[in-house]
DNA sequence: GACCTTTGATGATGCGCAATATCAAGGAAC
DNA sequence: GTTCCTTGATATTGCGCATCATCAAAGGTC
């Protein structure tokens, strides 16, 4: 059976035609705008919806969103590939939250994909919202940003032109104020520094990569309060260390010094601090507490015995797409959107009381 | 600094008059198409260029579209939640296919979300295509289709409508034929069997789930085909079971038979057997070796120590991406498109050769 | 010098749709 | 019975762009 291969999709003149109306009441109709300035009566839609039925009508994305009303799509860009072959999905948790949300909107997700074939040294390319200098997000309503990867100058651009989209993960630019989710990591900082604290731990160290993020900086923040809030707990000062060499002479240092709990910004750094210590004949968290600040996995899968604060992914994509759509309804706010979700612990397996004496 | 609030894009006509050309000459130029209908000299080219920069020109991608007729997106429709929340992503490998074949073909990806509040059963409920009884994949070019879960009617009718669609897996309909991509399951179990056979297992049993797709009838097929080809070795008739509640009478009957292989549907079904082999005293794979002709998850995660084929999810969504495109590009010629993907095999640890003498 | 070809441009048209302005008819108010 | 409002529609415009038909002028050929 050969299929009928209509020449052209049915527009909605096609339509009109068919239910012998005019094609404003077609267009009304569709969007179900029939009792304002074009009305039609319930008969008069019936006999619409009919003929869109019969035809298998369906609008036109471009004319749509060229005409000046909406799409119903948000798009999700990222920076990194949205389903990357080499290691576990970073963004999943993030698309789950966003599909749900986008859901409940009753919006499609339009994934970008790179441009492909600009610079092949081989290693990961990074996207680019313009292409040749154009703006490829722009067949969204609005679009959700992510990426650790991030182009500050591009998303200084973007802002500039007033797209409507958010980030998820704070980004502070130095010029231009945008939209974006974040969550309270340090008021969760805060809450971790007191668990350790309540444990008895006296001395703690905070070790860092040398590259930060906003994130990073914020619970560096909130480390660093509570620890002045809590009478008794000491903590020198950051120390920034490749987190993936660790430095085994740092660590020994930190313990004679009498450090019991070492703090680290993500739980891949805590498991190479403990590979560390237990190289050096420390038990962990029996000698020396490890404790992470987040749980980005980087290339290497999260550890999940590692005690460590969880960045709420899902719900921050939820949050992104809901504050987009925010956007979206009041445009003539430009006042950018800020949203914060609430952190996770997990307790894991290498945060316990200090030992009675110093080690060795 | 309160944001340049441009009240409007800078459009091509706006270029044009800055260039002082028409505005045909300014789409020709920023289009690199200035030497067919539309000429422009070296000097005009330049001329336009400079008022493109010093107005921030970028074309407007809905008017591009519109304009031109296609819009390079590729839609992506699962009768699942595409980012399940309770289970591991079965989509996952898929998307990465996806991904990667949409980036070549420098498409992007529509993610279409379920039409929301349509009976409340609390349920995993089904998507549907057709909302209002209109298709809604037909903003994009033509669509990727994935799910267990499928609507044959909803699929016989998406194909008499004449849509460009591929189906990722095997799926004939009773009227009209569809696209869709494959994995060779004949050949791959057709392999597995003479690996077993050349080990020297010479009575085998096929276990199999009463639900029955194509891939699976396709597996039992093969599987069938190879005992009949491998002199000595033999089958009995296929068992349907209940894959999760495991039926240790019947394991105690095959094995009182002589059967020193078990194969199965899936690896978690492998896997209930192993586990009832393992209740009535029989080591695995030592005493009776078990092994899958599939890899899919279900509700649980996939369990890597069976043996098992290896679907070839990520393969077979760059091969749906492509033989969309193809029917693109080819519109005229309406034939079904087919591709096929080779199989893995995952080695597992649950087969070897069979005991010297029947156990027990 | 008559004819053709190439170069370099212009203008008109329409893609499918949303929004606005307009209009006809029927009823209620006074 | 004139005015006014409401209901139910239609006609028109233009979003920004690509494409096509057209055209003027310059250069080349015999």
């Amino acid at each position: 059976m050969a299929s009928p291969r209509s020449p052209r999709r049915p527009t909605q003149a096609d339509v009109a035609r068919l239910a012998e109306v005019s094609p404003s009441v077609v267009s009304a109709v569709v969007n179900g705008r029939h009792d304002g300035a074009v009305r039609a009566s319930e008969q008069t839609v019936q006999r619409v919806w009919e003929a869109v039925r019969r035809l298998g009508y369906s609008p036109n994305l471009a004319a749509r969103s060229l005409a000046g009303g909406r799409n119903n799509i948000v798009g999700v860009f990222t920076y990194e590939a949205v389903f990357p072959t080499d290691r576990l999905s970073f963004f999943h948790d993030s698309l789950i939250g966003i599909e749900e949300a986008a859901e409940e909107l009753d919006c499609h997700l339009l994934l970008f994909t790179g441009s492909r074939g600009r610079g092949q040294d081989g290693g990961r390319r990074r996207r680019s919202i313009y292409k040749d200098g154009v703006n490829t997000l722009q067949v969204t309503d609005g679009a959700v940003l992510l990426g650790q990867d991030e182009d500050r100058e591009e998303l200084a651009a973007l802002v500039g032109s007033g797209f409507p989209f958010v980030y998820i993960g704070r980004r502070e630019l130095g010029s231009g104020e945008m939209s974006y989710v974040t969550a309270d990591y340090a008021s969760a900082t805060r809450g971790m520094v007191d668990r350790i604290a309540d444990l008895g731990h006296r001395r703690l160290a905070l070790l860092r990569s040398a590259i930060a993020s906003e994130a990073v900086l914020e619970r560096e923040a909130g480390y660093f309060e509570a620890c002045r809030a809590h009478a008794g707990i000491e903590s020198g000062a950051v120390h920034l260390v490749d987190p993936d060499a660790v430095a085994t002479d740092l660590l020994t240092t930190l313990v004679d010094q009498g450090v019991t709990c070492v703090v680290t910004d993500d739980s891949n750094h805590a498991a190479s601090v403990r590979s560390g210590a237990t190289r050096l004949g420390l038990r962990v968290p029996e000698d020396l507490s490890v404790v992470a600040l987040g749980d980005f996995a980087g290339s290497r899968p999260d550890d999940p015995t590692i005690t460590s604060l969880l960045t709420p992914r899902q719900e921050m994509g939820g949050q992104a797409v809901r504050l987009l759509a925010d956007l979206l309804a009041r445009p003539q706010d430009t006042a950018p959107r800020r949203a914060t979700a609430t952190c996770g612990v997990r307790t894991g397996q290498t945060l316990q009381a200090p030992p009675a004496r110093r080690p060795r």
